[in-house]
DNA sequence: TCCCTTCTCCAATGATCTTTGGAGGACTGG
DNA sequence: CCAGTCCTCCAAAGATCATTGGAGAAGGGA
């Protein structure tokens, strides 16, 4: 008993060490986006390329990531949904119990409230796109759109939205969305979209939350 | 946004770094079933009182766990239902992510299967309790029985239960549980009691996921 | 085949974490 | 106020982890 206990305790402890690293962490949290090579991650994230191998194999080695060759690339991605339910549990607890975080959050994010009356949650986003009466717009970087976005989602990357302005006018409804409920591309697109008289509104969270509620994902640019 | 972006990293590192250590996590498994003293800690760990201090010192300053002063003892507890649900959620990782601790259960557990029939969820539990139909035994310690448990609940440490099996054979259905979906107790009640002739059901996991669901909990002996 | 790209492995240093006994602080009861 | 209990803090050694450049392996294309 006391042998299987251990044993329990140890596996689960080297789950919590591949989580203890805020380099780690990083590339999870790119990860979990979709996957990706070695050396993007490794500029996306700004390490060097043998630190993020390191990284990547300590995940690996913990059964967190798994991985795909094409040619002399190597692809990493999450797991599993449980892997990213287990990333977002913890960006929970570090957001209820760290006053730093939702403090740096609340300031970065913008005035909290300010923009309460444009969210748009999973459900009505769904329903939305059933009638095919919105535009939803993905302000991740393409990249991690090909990697997976919401079915129907246009791509146009936060950088580019400005050259879109006339196009979208010109549209339905917008929404946009980003990486997770701590992403703030979508935030800033949909103050940037105000400043130009256009109206738009974006999904409660983001993509990572999309994934741990199980919803279709496509795949492909 | 860099800087913003690493403190956040860094916060989130820190949560994972406090559930990086197998001491650490046997802590918190013991917490998760209800507050303990620092030495009542020791004691179920066999560990030292000052590692054991040490390490809650680390949950601690993480916002993980909070204090109780009463007289000289201080009781630890976990900080919230969100710290509950990370834990849960990285049994679920490593259960479904490594072969070893799948196969450690199943290998502690008994043949997976054996016992699905004599299975009933919270929900079935919760009916069974509003009609009255049935006892329900709890077979933890007393002193996590007494730190929280299922409303309506009897207390009926594991190590008692043979002292009760003539009571028990008098009444109704029985039913157990115990710390949660990794804990043995429940599932040896169930097989005593069985070659004992009676047919008792365990409830689907335990404890720890019944405070994950916010489920009312009883406190007191 | 040979070279180029991409990634992994290796080895060594520096940094961080863990454990422990004992000193000291907080509190209670006499 | 003193003695006793329970806990925290301290310091130091031992263990573990992170980072890095460079060597080497795997694959692709000329």
């Amino acid at each position: 008993m006391s042998d299987a206990k251990d044993g329990l305790f140890a596996e689960l402890a080297v789950v919590g060490k591949a989580f203890g690293s805020a380099k780690r962490l990083e590339l999870v949290d790119l990860l979990a986006q979709g996957e990706r090579t070695v050396e993007s991650l490794a500029r996306a994230a700004d390490m060097g390329v043998s630190t993020v191998s390191a990284h990547l194999q300590v995940l690996k080695s913990s059964n967190l990531v798994r991985t795909r060759r094409d040619g002399t690339r190597v692809y990493y991605r999450l797991a599993g949904d449980d892997v990213v339910a287990l990333y977002g549990a913890m960006l929970t607890v570090a957001r209820t119990r760290s006053a730093d975080v939702e403090q740096a959050l609340a300031a970065y994010l913008g005035v909290p409230g300010s923009g309460e009356i444009d969210i748009v949650t999973r459900q009505e986003l769904l329903d939305l796109l059933e009638a095919g009466s919105a535009a939803v717009i993905d302000v991740r970087p393409s990249e991690e759109y090909a990697a997976g976005h919401i079915p129907g989602a246009r791509s146009l990357p936060f950088e580019e939205l400005p050259n879109a302005v006339a196009d979208l006018r010109a549209g339905g409804e917008v929404i946009t969305y980003c990486r997770g409920a701590y992403c703030v591309l979508a935030h800033d697109a949909v103050r940037l979209l105000a400043t130009e008289g256009i109206h738009a509104r974006r999904l409660e969270d983001g993509m990572l939350e999309w994934r741990t509620h199980a919803l279709p994902v496509e795949v492909g640019a």
